[in-house]
DNA sequence: CTGTATCCTCTAAGATACTG
DNA sequence: CAGTATCTTAGAGGATACAG
């Protein structure tokens, strides 16, 4: 039978989704990409924080957010969660060894950014301009 | 007059959200989560590609979603955009010494990835399975 | 204080068709 | 070949109310 190109471009598609699926690269990206997680990971560097902390340092965050970014973060070993039993009881966030490991590369994001981000705004108000 | 505690939060949302904006980092995070970006930079990596070329190399991208990526990645300054007047004119992007200097993070990443992303998925199969 | 649950909106991305 | 235009869709994120 034939398939038109089309078909064959889905199948590609497909594979290709599975592959990109297994692709270590892409699912730190993905990690990364949620809009709350790097703003985070940012904050438990200096320390445990708690939701409430949380919360106060990254005002643009709403509630779910913050929970949401959290439990992922969790999921995935790259934060702590532990609840302090005194009075009253709160909630812990630290960062795992596993975390900790990340910084480097925010740090090295964060060097470029700093150093190169003018010139992408310059480019990029070249091209409004004309 | 008095605030609710939600429209104060309101008001500092406003505010972060405009500081949030200005954040160097946070603008490249930006630029690196669309979805096609780094793949693109990625192919780019090897030289100079022409449009149906990177179709070719990254097949679950539409033809859409390409074209966009070029386009931004242009504007920015990261890549060039060369009409070879041959026969037949062709169209070919390239990185731009902007877009290199990009590189030593995706590598970054990408060690750190390759070394920590296994570990990461057996921490989510830890908390599914129990 | 530390969350869950629900509903809603908005936009990135996909499907499709067309053009120089 | 190298695009542009339009319509649609899926999901991230926000607003809000409620709960242990």
């Amino acid at each position: 039978m034939t398939l038109t190109f089309e078909e064959r471009r889905q199948m590609a598609q497909d594979t290709y989704a599975a592959y990109l699926a297994e692709c270590p690269a892409r699912q730190l990206l993905d990690m990364f990409s949620t809009k709350w997680t790097t703003l985070v990971l940012y904050q438990l560097n200096d320390g445990p924080l708690r939701h409430s902390e949380l919360r106060r340092r990254i005002p643009g965050a709403s509630q779910k957010m913050i929970t949401e970014t959290l439990r992922s973060l969790e999921r995935d070993g790259i934060i702590v969660r532990e609840v302090k039993q005194v009075y009253p009881a709160h909630v812990e966030y630290s960062l795992s060894p596993l975390g900790e490991s990340m910084l480097p590369i925010f740090s090295q994001m964060k060097i470029w950014a700093e150093q190169n981000m003018a010139e992408v705004e310059r480019n990029r108000a070249a091209q409004a301009g004309g």
